[in-house]
DNA sequence: TTTGACCTTGACTTTCTTTGACCAATGGTT
DNA sequence: AACCATTGGTCAAAGAAAGTCAAGGTCAAA
């Protein structure tokens, strides 16, 4: 198992644990999973960002601490932050990431989730040239998500 | 033996162990096999399609792997039919009968179909020059279909 | 014997992760 | 204020996979 995806898994815990917020001290928990301390960074970076519907504060010096907190919203307006926040051109790599942000939310069940992913998957663009391939991948999740509005 | 056979075997053989899902890790399968890591990529493109029954995910960097999931085909005749029946090419308004078709069958429901029609509506390919229009509609519906198969 | 489909190989690319050295802010102490 | 221990932040380099592509090999059918 990646160190990335353990760190991960500590932080939804507490998110799940704590009503969407969790409060970490960045060395305590690396060394508690046995990590450097920026991996922690990374992994904040990489799948807790702000168009992945969290915010992220943090203060150093002497009792300082990182806070992830995850955005509440209405469904439909989970859904519409997303279509908004795609812009022209989306890689595989981020449209996987808000899918299974959407579904960790509960903003779509998991069958929707593999029908939108199994649309957007790097597979299915193969007779594609790649100049193309990120920008109809915008259009086509931005179409299915505006289906699943009410 | 062709190489491709034994590689093609292996995976098959796995599929039968682990109940449909097998993950490989491919540098460390070429290895065993004594192959090149890309006659994996070879296989997999070649023997474990779609059209076949397979979905296929995979994850680069450290920790990355290649996992292929069979569809079990006994109970799904009616989707796999038409997965076969679309080929290379598909264009919209074959798309959108098929659709209805599926629905009108109950082999899909509403939301589903209107999900799977927003991802193949030519409104979605207009980034992309004509020419490839039809042959990612027919990937990305075939794809799709296939998570639908339980 | 030519041809075409299928197979093999390896050099090069891309993506994702891990690590560590160095930087910046904070709050307490002198 | 000056200093300093205690945090967290940044970034670039190295590492660890998997992906792509094109050139060449095999082999059976025409």
């Amino acid at each position: 198992m990646r160190m990335s995806d353990l760190v991960a898994r500590y932080i939804n815990e507490m998110l799940e644990e704590q009503d969407g917020e969790a409060e970490i001290r960045r060395n305590e928990l690396a060394a508690t999973l046995g990590c450097v301390p920026s991996q922690i960074n990374y992994v904040i970076t990489s799948r807790f960002t702000p168009e992945q519907g969290y915010i992220v504060e943090s203060r150093r010096g002497g009792g300082g601490y990182i806070r992830i907190t995850r955005i509440r919203t209405t469904r439909n307006g989970a859904i519409m932050h997303i279509v908004n926040a795609v812009g022209k051109s989306l890689d595989k790599a981020s449209a996987e990431i808000m899918l299974n942000n959407m579904l960790g939310r509960g903003v779509i069940d998991a069958p929707t989730a593999r029908l939108m992913a199994a649309a957007l998957s790097e597979r299915a663009y193969m007779d594609v040239p790649v100049q193309f391939r990120d920008l109809i991948r915008a259009t086509i999740f931005k179409n299915m998500l505006l289906t699943l509005v009410d």
